[in-house]
RNA sequence: GCUCUGGUGGUGGAAUGGUAGACACGAGGGACUUAAAAUCCCUUGCCCGCAAGGGCGUGUGGGUUCAAGUCCCACCCGGAGUACCA
């Protein structure tokens, strides 16, 4: 019989449907293991050969988890919100939830077909009003909380405003936006709205002004990771600073333990570096720089104290970060970011006219232009001058835009001879350099004649008071001390990570639970608009319906448009927007949560995905725990990976999650990318096309990209060419031995280079068991590689071998003598197969099935004590084949309720092995030696063997080095 | 620039510090067939040699070791992340 996979696979499928094979249960006595595949967003393109990659890798471990006994967790389910839906319905009119239902229908249909293992009773889509509720609920949760930095967690906001009301910020370590401080009493004093204000500087989720990434192009705000070389990711539309009220959550405030929980887990050290990088922790100290006064008193009428802990001199001082505390006696200038608020006030009459354009150039210039103009060094001095709090040296003060004012503080000292950019700025400006670091001891050059600054942080110090001839290391934390001491500032953390925008301008996305109620400040009389939460018995709110998915003529995000988006706070419900009066009747808020929103706590709801009372339920979360492996891009390194975890921490604070990291292990699918094929068109004769060995100068011809459906194994289909396209209906063909070669390249899996390969088309050729072993058979999971077809033929004739030496058992054609070479092949393959799929190695797995297969078929095959626990073992990878021969060996019950096979020793212990006998090199012959000899029996059998001319007879050797079962080697 | 990766035949890739190139593709040769498909066998890192055999080989140069693709140092080249982060 033949190998029938297109009869086979749907059958089999069919099978596993109906019986309800893969459906999971909470409740087991097995042990639990958790497989997670990063869902993916059902793209109208459906899916290209890069997608399962992953997934077949997920398939094959949770299938193997099982077949070991254990209860495996393995579902599926859609990142269904989206911009391309969005942008889609804008151009066509087309609901997105329509377009999105469709591209559903269609995935589900891809993957169906290759035959995986999900759960799909536990499906979940962001977009289901049932699944969003959850989103929604832990949005309010994060306003209702605040991140205590003493306890080290999140805490209810209740109790933070119990505390205000008690003795104010007294003793408060809060994360915040703002440093604030006051009394009980001043609490007390203030009404409703003002307290509104004061606690959503402290809220996990609050809004605030800040300066935002705006997306014109896409009409929205973006997050940081959305953001490249100052263009969206999605579009590659510029992206500008500006100043907007939105939602953000205070991811930052997490930073550290985010940093810290990298420790824990089994994640590569590239991923982990990548989001060491992202978070960007950096030690150093604040140190407060006062204004020299006596050199400024005419621009400062008035000027109010900014050191208020510090100082009790009504002087402006600067706040700086900085990470070379050691180098404070080599600061020579001090530099502020244009956005500084202290410029305005130290700035000399001379300098302001100078200094107001420099600042409005810089606001102007766009994010990309500064960007790409990073080299460029610009600036302009103030006029006024510092006092190095240290040596208490004059410094003049500029303002230049290499200060960003989203790091530190926003101001710097700058120390030319340690830092390059500070060198470049010198350089330009003409200010002076001096070395206070030294690489060789008591060597000091002269910095003008320095090509670059000396940024090592190691050597010792010169130059520098008290901590001259100390270690960079040493005179770091002396400084620091001394600072201290002085109580001029203080050891500190800086972290890159912002916290994360929440806000898009969007439609096709989850609405905020949020209605805004304006109220009238009594201090100032000022309207301010407070915003208030929907109860949390009323989620979800659902998305509203729209006319358009466009912004509003005002320049409201789309929920502009809805009509009916309002919230009666009586009654509790969302009500037309006509009935909007301010007193019971309230707006709600335009925006929608981002992308990620939906996806940041997707892998707990699938633990318990149908429930309505609770985001899952304790019993769930109590036996899964969390994910234990977690297969996906690392491309979502710096988004997803990092928000996935802050939400995890979040509810693991609430005591909600049970494990503090979401991950255990993870590991990251290589890209596949692309391997086009191109035609060679000649130049001087339009309509010839060259054979790529024939090119014998590559100016001669034009390079055309071709379809890769119409080449195999880089040979063209000339007639399919000929048919492609209109324009090569008459193409001729000089050829190589009749066939037309094709040159290659690898780049980016795209429709306009032809190179995409669709699944669809390599099931209906080869069947999803062809498929699925090609794709690991390629090679590493984790590494990135080009696809390419041409090895897929033979992983197909294996399966077909592998078939046929099931057909032997049928024909009874084994004998007693091989069966026993048959169980060594067995259980040599049992053991490298196992270790192989424990250490992810899936390319050797199946090359180990080659080999087996190869070996037994030369055999004339194996008894069905050797291809029953086979069947079992290939099951992982190649499932329907297994199942079908499975149940040819007469089961009729699952293969995968069958036991994973185990290996005996008794059948990998040989009984002599060859060793290859080296003497230093100069001489080498090979022994025959009992499998489990010793050194000594080795030694012994050497002298006997060894040709006595090179090794006389009692003659001791030196040093025996032997490696049983490797080498013996020996010194005379 | 910084950080992380990787560099092995014509190709994809194997090798707990122990006979480098498993396995597969491609290529060449052959068997079976009227033919094709399918299947099977042989050769295939490079150089010398009819052969037996020998020499050279894991980006480059050093080092550690009885033994290095693997460990250490320096450099060169790719890929990824990040980018005026003080």
């Amino acid at each position: 019989m033949e190998y029938d996979f297109r009869n086979l696979e749907p059958r089999w499928q069919n099978y596993w449907r109906e019986r309800g094979v893969y459906h999971v249960s909470n409740v087991s006595n097995k042990p639990h293991y958790y497989v997670l595949d990063m869902f993916p967003y059902p793209s109208g393109a459906g899916l290209h050969v890069g997608h399962p990659l992953g997934y077949i890798a997920s398939d094959i471990y949770a299938r193997y988890k099982r077949l070991r006994g254990f209860n495996v967790l393995h579902p599926m389910g859609y990142d269904a919100y989206g911009l391309p839906a969005e942008q889609y319905a804008i151009q066509t009119g087309q609901h997105p939830a329509v377009t999105t239902e469709k591209n559903i229908a269609r995935y589900r249909e891809q993957l169906d077909k290759l035959g995986f293992c999900f759960d799909w009773d536990r499906e979940v889509r962001t977009c289901d009003p049932k699944y969003y509720k959850w989103t929604q609920w832990t949005f309010l949760q994060l306003f209702k909380h605040y991140y205590d930095n003493t306890e080290n967690k999140a805490m209810p906001i209740a109790s933070l405003e119990a505390r205000f009301a008690q003795k104010g910020t007294e003793e408060l370590d809060a994360a915040c936006t703002e440093v604030l401080d006051f009394t009980a009493e001043e609490w007390n004093g203030w009404d409703e709205a003002k307290r509104q204000q004061v606690l959503m500087n402290y809220r996990l989720a609050y809004l605030a002004d800040i300066p935002v990434n705006w997306c014109a192009g896409l009409g929205t705000v973006l997050a940081n990771d959305e953001v490249v070389n100052g263009l969206s990711v999605r579009g590659g539309y510029p992206v500008e600073r500006k100043l907007m009220r939105q939602w953000s959550l205070r991811i930052t405030a997490y930073a550290q333990r985010l940093v810290d929980g990298l420790e824990k887990v089994e994640w590569t050290d590239s991923l982990k570096e990548i989001q060491r990088n992202w978070i960007g922790r950096s030690e150093g100290a604040a140190v407060w720089f006062p204004l020299d006064v006596k050199s400024n008193e005419n621009v400062l009428p008035g000027a109010q104290a900014y050191m208020p802990q510090f100082d009790p001199q009504p002087v402006p001082s600067f706040e700086i970060f900085t990470t070379r505390p050691d180098t404070i006696f080599g600061v020579t200038f001090m530099v502020l970011c244009p956005e500084h608020e202290l410029i305005d006030q130290i700035t000399t009459p001379e300098q302001r006219q100078q200094v107001q354009d420099y600042v409005t150039w810089a606001k102007n210039r766009s994010e990309r232009e500064r960007q790409a103009e990073v080299k460029k060094v610009s600036g302009v001095f103030t006029g006024a001058y510092a006092v190095n709090p240290l040596t208490e040296e004059r410094i003049p003060i500029w303002v230049s835009d290499y200060v960003l004012a989203g790091y530190g503080t926003g101001a710097i000292m700058a120390v030319p001879a340690h830092d390059s950019r500070d060198f470049a700025f010198a350089r330009h400006f003409g200010l002076p350099i001096r070395q206070v670091v030294t690489q060789e001891k008591d060597v000091v050059s002269d910095p003008s004649t320095w090509a670059e600054s000396m940024d090592a942080k190691t050597g010792w110090s010169v130059n520098s008071g008290f901590v001259t001839g100390m270690k960079v290391k040493e005179a770091m934390a002396a400084v620091i001390d001394k600072i201290e001491e002085l109580g001029i500032g203080h050891r500190t953390v800086n972290y890159r990570l912002r916290d994360a925008i929440f806000s898009r301008q969007r439609y096709w996305g989850e609405p905020f639970p949020v209605y805004y109620k304006t109220t009238r400040q009594q201090d100032d009389g000022t309207t301010s608009q407070v915003a208030c939460p929907i109860p949390e018995e009323c989620l979800p709110l659902e998305l509203p319906e729209v006319g358009e998915f466009k912004p509003t003529a005002t320049g409201e995000p789309p929920l502009g448009h809805a009509q009916k988006w309002a919230w009666d706070e009586q009654n509790r419900s969302v009500v037309e927007n006509s009935r909007i009066d301010n007193k019971t009747v309230f707006p709600l808020e335009l925006s929608t949560m981002p992308g990620f929103a939906g996806s940041s706590g997707y892998y707990l709801r699938y633990m318990d995905p149908t429930n309505d009372e609770r985001y899952f339920s304790e019993q769930a979360v109590e036996y899964w725990q969390n994910v234990d492996l977690y297969v996906g891009g690392a491309e979502h390194g710096t988004g997803h990976l990092i928000y996935a975890r802050f939400w995890n921490k979040f509810l693991f604070d609430l005591g909600m999650a049970k494990k503090e990291e979401p991950f255990q292990k993870l590991i990251n699918q290589g890209m596949i990318q692309g391997r086009s094929n191109f035609v060679y068109r000649s130049k001087a004769d339009n309509g010839l096309f060259i054979s790529k060995g024939l090119i014998k100068d590559m100016d001669e011809v034009t390079p055309i990209h071709v379809d890769i459906n119409i080449v195999d194994n880089d040979v063209l289909d000339v007639e399919k060419f000929r048919q492609w396209r209109p324009e090569f209906a008459d193409a001729r063909f000089e050829t190589e031995g009749g066939k037309y070669v094709c040159g290659w390249e690898v780049e980016k899996m795209s429709k306009s280079m032809y190179n995409v390969q669709n699944p669809d088309d390599l099931v209906e050729r080869y069947g999803a068991d062809t498929l699925r072993l090609y794709e690991m058979f390629l090679g590493p999971v984790e590494q990135a590689k080009p696809w390419d077809t041409n090895g897929i033929e033979g992983v197909h004739r294996f399966l077909k071998k592998f078939w046929r030496l099931f057909e032997c058992l049928n024909n009874d054609c084994v004998s007693d003598a091989s069966n026993t070479q048959a169980m060594k092949i067995l259980h040599q393959t049992i053991k490298k197969v196992t270790d192989d799929i424990e250490r992810f190695s899936f390319n050797t797995s199946v090359s180990t099935f080659m080999i087996c297969t190869n070996q037994l078929t030369d055999l004339k095959c194996g008894s069905r004590e050797v291809l029953e626990p086979l069947a079992v073992l290939i099951a992982p990878f190649a499932p329907h084949i297994a199942e079908e021969l499975w149940h040819q060996l007469g089961h009729d019950t699952t293969v995968f309720d069958a036991e994973w096979p185990q290996y005996d020793d008794k059948y990998l212990v040989e009984d002599t092995v060859k060793y290859p006998v080296q003497f230093n090199g100069k001489m080498r012959f090979t022994i025959d030696l009992p499998a489990a000899a010793t050194q000594a029996e080795a030694l012994e059998a050497v002298k006997a063997s060894a040709d006595g001319q090179r090794w006389m007879a009692g003659a001791e050797p030196k040093k025996v080095i032997f490696v049983p079962k490797k080498i013996i080697n020996i010194v005379l």
